[in-house]
DNA sequence: AATGAATGAGACTTCATTCAT
DNA sequence: AATGAATGAAGTCTCATTCAT
């Protein structure tokens, strides 16, 4: 599933073969067949075991208590900091998640459902601290949700996938960094600073 | 050329024959070859028309004199607005172009090509404000400019492409209300009200 | 039809289009059949106009009276000089009918006809000189016909597409020179001199 | 590969589909795939491997001491018949050779080398007599090879297939008196007897 | 568990020929 | 006489999947 996985990642859903992926992992076409049921089965369960992970990473700290404005930064900066640091050691796996290479329409459902359930673990945030009194009332969670969401899948693609995106100022960041930056402009926007 | 562009947008690039496009024109499939070079020339050249009116659209109104926050805010909106029309009347060329429908190298170049040039519009924006100095000098603009991009990006596909994204705060709003929201957050962040 | 001609000895006939033709001719590719019922009849039609001349040229000089071996080797040597110019002169009529690029069955047909009407020409010439009693009687006169005919095709091909045969001891000479080599080996084989 | 190779010769390179010979072999279309990489790929292996064996009948035989006129003639005369037999045993091989049935590019240098390379084996052997002073030295030595080449070309054509050139007087000969009077007229000429 | 040969549907593309103007 | 757009049959090759050992 790793071989797969990069393949899959590097070349795209479509260009990469079965002979391909058993070339790589150095063993008969057929054999291939013993283990999945067919090549859209493999990257399903794929997605499925990386979205696990990834969600994992998402929801913990949950928050608990009220606080300020300043310990709601550093919190989402927390979180973004270990995404990143989770995107950076699983490139490919986020490649499959953000990229650009799509497949089967069931294939595109599962990485969209995936996708939704990041966004998901957003919005639990962004509720919570409302109800923490943290966040103004008068917000639209969803759409906030969506702004973060979309945010971070831009930030992680030009980070991680820079080939694609030449000279976009992600490159060459620690996740630290992305993460302290894209916390500040998720609270304080442009002229946050 | 339109009747290419809608069957790329739904079906994706590989999953669109030749005779899916010719049956759709009603003409012969030979037919096609006489005004294409291949299936991969005439994706090439939708892109390339299409990149040229969205470029247009976003790099009209560049800003000539300082102004206040606020009419910094409403240049960003009424840009924003624009585009999302365009968008909106666009939609299968955005899908195509923020969409996960992966298709050939020099498809998936000439695709990242446009959406630089997009980014690159957003940075001279930002650049230009902070010549005027209405937004202070320390910013980074190349990372400012792909946040602002993801941003866009993020909302547009959630937006036209809702069957992707269902319930995602966005869908059923109009082109200025989506404009109004995006150019608040990115001025102002989670906080901006 | 010299246009076609050329493109036919060149490319060969299948690799020759029709869209080639009328490109080098500078007219329409519906013009091309007004002019001619079909590609195959085109090249139909240049077989036939050049075997008249072809065969103009071997027949001319039939031999009347009797004479000595050196009237005879001068007679063959002055037509082979008469053939060899002929072909040097055409040589793309040359390489369609000796080169190595077949066609459709009629194509084949017509060109084997012409050969065939050369060689018998020869034997013509064999004959006539048998009954005039300068060559011995008991000879095959067929086989012999056949076997110049073989000499004479294979110094031509080599004579004139050089690139196919490079360093073949026959390229850069004149055709007066090649004529009596030729006719030298026909009449006095290897040994003679 | 023998089935592939009897219908390049009988039908052409161009006008054999690959469904030909998958059907003649009663294997499915993408079998042929397995074992080859294209209609190019099989054609060039075939005419290796005919090669190779075609050039061990022709070297065989190199002269280690002088010997008289008549030795020379039976050895030409025996290493003929070997060809011949070779031939005739090989009809289909020998006509991609020496047929007019043109292909590729990449084919047809195969196939020019090929006869480039008996040309040479034919050289070798000349050179060697006039070593021995078996043959005057004042030999064109490649041009000798050429024409013999010419001749033997034009005899195998002539013999194996026939239904081009009707009534040529080699037909029906056997491969010994064919060799017999090549040999004869290749050292003696026309006025050989 | 594993092999690797075999399958066959289907895709893109070519190009001789036709046809309305 | 000429145009050039339109046609569609046909061919090569790909590749996910199956199957007999």
């Amino acid at each position: 599933m790793n071989i797969a996985l990069k393949r899959f990642a590097v070349d795209g859903y479509h260009a990469t073969k079965i002979s391909d992926i058993v070339g790589d992992a150095g063993v008969a076409q057929g054999t291939f067949y013993w283990y999945f049921k067919s090549k859209e089965a493999i990257f399903l369960e794929i997605i499925k075991e990386g979205r696990e992970q990834l969600l994992a990473v998402i929801s913990r700290g949950y928050r608990r208590d009220a606080g300020t404005v300043l310990d709601m930064v550093q919190a989402s900066e927390a979180m973004l900091c270990r995404l990143f640091l989770f995107a950076e050691a699983n490139r490919y796996l986020m490649e499959l998640l953000l990229g650009r290479k799509a497949a089967s329409d069931l294939i595109n459902q599962a990485i969209a459902d995936t996708r939704m359930a990041m966004e998901n673990a957003f919005l639990l945030n962004i509720e919570r601290a409302i109800e923490l009194r943290m966040l103004p009332e008068a917000i639209d969670t969803r759409l906030r949700s969506s702004l973060l969401m979309s945010l971070i899948e831009g930030v992680i693609s030009r980070w991680l996938f820079e080939s694609m995106f030449p000279g976009n100022g992600v490159e060459g960041k620690t996740a630290q960094q992305l993460a302290a930056e894209t916390a500040k402009f998720e609270f304080f926007g442009l002229l946050g600073i």
